[in-house]
DNA sequence: CAGGTAAATGCAGGTTTTTGCGTTTTTTGA
DNA sequence: TCAAAAAACGCAAAAACCTGCATTTACCTG
């Protein structure tokens, strides 16, 4: 058996179970305890194991530093699983970033063909992990704090393209409509609904009746608001009027 | 029986099995290991396959997310402080993607105030982090394995653009210049060399003397070659009357 | 077609990696 | 505090690797 195939097992049983103890790699690998340490040993120093006495621990097992996009982490795999639903072979779908959105864009199946066009590089590195994607980064100036190309360059861009569907992410909705805090977002944001014949608004229900400074678009834009909540709660019954569909 | 045919079988092993043994192979191919060897350095070059210290891997056969960016880590962080050095305040800096162009964005002091240009989405979320940065994403079709924007739209966009610098991740030089295996990857150097006064090439010194199958540019055209290695190397002696600079 | 050039391959040697095994040191838990 | 378990250290053998070189083969070119 190859070292790095050995490695690799090793990282996939501290994934599976968390942690791992030496003699037992030992026994399900057929190689001395000093081989396993020492492979132990490698993978923490490539900071991808964390080292104990005895064997290892998986790293996200306590580490802090990305909690935020793991917040909310059921709901949003809910919504991204319905959102998925309306997401069809060939389609060209624009989107913007969030977390939300880049729940989505992992849960993505792998086999799905289509063109994702997107400003935010992180989607689009999430995204391209999936092999038969095609995936259109916009550039432009990257903003501090979202993270996302914006500008008049992208806004440009977006209005050459004609999409099948765009996927917003959303920061505040209430009955008077979409409204963001960030004023080259919100350009971004109108440019995008422009684009696209059929607008989807994921969220999750914290961020329903809540509303920021600039507006983005009325609700009657919307063709679709998925939430994780399901279709007949008592929370989205206000908005079935406004909005196409709710999922 | 011919090279590229026994390249190919090697190739269509390594996706039935994931992995191939440099000694297996030699039975199979009736070759010697050496031959075997050299066939998997040259698809591990042309990054087809993974070469490990005995076969070879499947590419996609552990892709966990960022596997390989702490590869030779002490090196690339003397190769990004040397690289710093060259920086001022006020520039405007042309850089394309790779693990040492990484290392060099997260060394970065984070009171310089500079503007980067880059169309790797990941070396601009890096760079992203400093505040003082200005970060110019440059947009496209994003290429599945090198994860930087590619096409005649960047390249073209490029050709618009003035640097004071440029930093370039290498991937093969030698004497008759720099090199690189994949032809999209080529035209985007090419232009960054364009259009730029200054070219910085930063690589670790495993990939000096080693030629891939596109050239690049000459070195005459590279102004500084900074490797980990101190200037006064025998490996890098040789390159001394070539290259204007030696860090 | 002769002669020269370049590519491909095998081989000899020296070097580096990998691995297991004693031995010694450190950690752990009672 | 002590003994067992785990880790670290040093060593040696085997396997894999690299380098340079010689041989063969294919490919030009006049």
């Amino acid at each position: 058996m190859l070292k790095k195939e050995r490695q690799a097992l090793i990282i996939k049983q501290i994934n599976l179970h968390n942690k791992v103890l030496s003699s037992d790699l030992s026994l399900t690998l057929n190689v001395s305890e000093d081989t396993v340490r020492r492979d132990l040993h490698e993978l923490a120093q490539e900071n991808k194991i964390i080292k104990v006495h005895g064997g290892a621990l998986s790293k996200s097992y306590n580490v802090t530093s990305q909690q935020s996009d793991t917040y909310a982490y059921e709901e949003k795999n809910i919504i991204a699983l319905k959102t998925i639903s309306l997401i069809k072979e060939g389609m060209t779908i624009l989107t913007s970033g969030g977390t939300t959105m880049r729940a989505i864009a992992r849960a993505l199946p792998s086999n799905l063909k289509a063109t994702f066009i997107t400003m935010s590089p992180l989607i689009a590195l999430e995204l391209i992990e999936h092999p038969n994607l095609e995936v259109i980064l916009l550039g432009g100036k990257l903003s501090n704090d979202s993270k996302i190309s914006v500008g008049g360059e992208v806004v440009n861009r977006i209005n050459e393209i004609k999409a099948d569907l765009c996927i917003l992410g959303i920061n505040g909705l209430d009955f008077d409509g979409i409204t963001d805090s960030d004023w080259e977002i919100v350009q971004v944001k109108k440019a995008i609904i422009n684009a696209s014949r059929v607008v989807i608004a994921s969220t999750i229900s914290e961020k329903l009746n809540s509303a920021l400074r600039l507006k983005v678009c009325n609700l009657k834009e919307v063709d679709y608001l998925i939430t994780e909540l399901p279709s007949d709660s008592p929370t989205l019954l206000a908005f079935k009027e406004k909005v196409n569909h709710i999922l």
